[in-house]
DNA sequence: GTGTCAATGATTTTCGAAAATCCGTGCCAT
DNA sequence: ATGGCACGGATTTTCGAAAATCATTGACAC
């Protein structure tokens, strides 16, 4: 499907796409040290472009660099989930705001076409095949992305995609935990609905309800294990 | 002063800090082309450091990188001017509400001598040394990131940070503009009395008018050049 | 005269090995 | 017994050169 050298591409970017998908989809998990040799392996390349896309992934926060002690994925912890559900809200809320008070007619159209390819999918459950869910998480994401796409500011675009990909990576922990976002497809129903509506007081309040019950479901998740 | 190698630090991050250096002080000039001969001679290393370094700044958004065709500094635009503007007043607006909520004596104690460093040293103009020009901007930055140091989030605070960072860029290549930002120290003044006053709403309207003081001055600068 | 194509030069990108650094282990002195 | 210290192994970090890629120039056909 990929041709062995996609012309035009580099060798760092792939490294790049393919560390940060071990790492958000739990291959590579919390707190694990990466050694070099296991990522030239999983990679299948040489040192320098892996080091390269370690660079980009520790100024984006999902590794960590210690100094002559290598590099090691970003631990998780409440404080962390706590930290990215406050800043989402104020993120993503401020940018869904002004997509509903700004977005035009291909805004809505791509709204439209995102909720619907997410609705067709079944909601996430542990015992589904991960290739479907990883189709869901991809379609969970783009649903998100539409919905602020049309706020204007790039700068607070990638601020906001950023954190939904931090983000991801407490909603994987715990998708094992079935049942919890039985009313996930709800919320994202009347996310929509309030949006093409024009009700940006209401939608933003949907927003924040949503990823507070996100994060309450986490954290509950959280304590359990650590009891 | 600092020695040739101070152990327990990398040279990839040598080489971070000075292109970033160079880059802020407007050595490297917006747009223009980064070959890695003239970096290695800069930063007196080989390329394998200074390319990490570049990736670093590339996922910051101070560089930009055209696959197969090398790095170049990012250039400056009056949108995104305007961008950073509106998501400091979000970011730090809120960052600031939250410090005054939060923050305790130590934090007071901070703000105090930040900014008694600040007002110490002269207002920045362009007939002045540039070694107290350097001193100023980062008695400045200092000051700024004291107002916010209380909010209680990392990630807010990183984010601040990385804005402030970039609107360095165009406060610089202003700063030729002498008389605009006469009151600066006044409303500098104002920010540290109404934080420490905990008048959250009135720092925080402070704070927006402070930035887009700065913006409109700049805007005009730029209109002025286009012209 | 214009457009296409191949060769050339400059530059980035990648490789594989050398140098530097850190952690753990075992020995020795107190 | 305990604390300090040097040594060995594993790993990161850096180097210098080779391979790959892109822009430019010039020639040639139409």
């Amino acid at each position: 499907m990929a041709a062995d050298r996609p012309t035009g591409k580099t060798l760092a970017g792939e490294a790049y796409e393919r560390i940060r998908g071990a790492i958000q989809d739990g291959r590579l998990r919390p707190g694990d040290r990466m050694r070099f040799s296991d990522l030239q392996a999983l990679c299948t390349m040489s040192v320098t472009p892996v080091r390269e896309a370690l660079a980009r992934l520790t100024a984006e926060g999902f590794t960590v660099l210690d100094d002559h002690r290598g590099f090691s994925v970003a631990p998780l912890s409440l404080s962390e989930l706590r930290d990215i559900t406050a800043n989402r809200k104020l993120c993503e809320g401020e940018a869904l705001r002004l997509s509903i008070e700004r977005g035009d007619g291909q805004w809505e159209a791509r709204l439209v076409a995102a909720h619907h390819l997410l609705a067709r999918v079944p909601q996430g459950r542990d015992d589904m095949p991960s290739v479907i869910r990883d189709d869901w998480d991809e379609r969970h994401a783009a649903f998100h992305r539409a919905l602020i796409s049309a706020c204007g500011s790039p700068i607070l675009l990638d601020t906001c995609l950023r954190l939904f990909g931090h983000a991801g990576r407490y909603r994987r922990v715990s998708v094992s935990l079935s049942g919890r976002r039985r009313d996930a497809d709800a919320e994202h129903r009347q996310l929509m609905d309030l949006a093409l509506a024009r009700d940006g007081a209401g939608a933003v309040a949907a927003l924040h309800a949503h990823y507070q019950g996100t994060a309450d479901a986490l954290e509950a998740f959280f304590d359990g294990r650590n009891a």
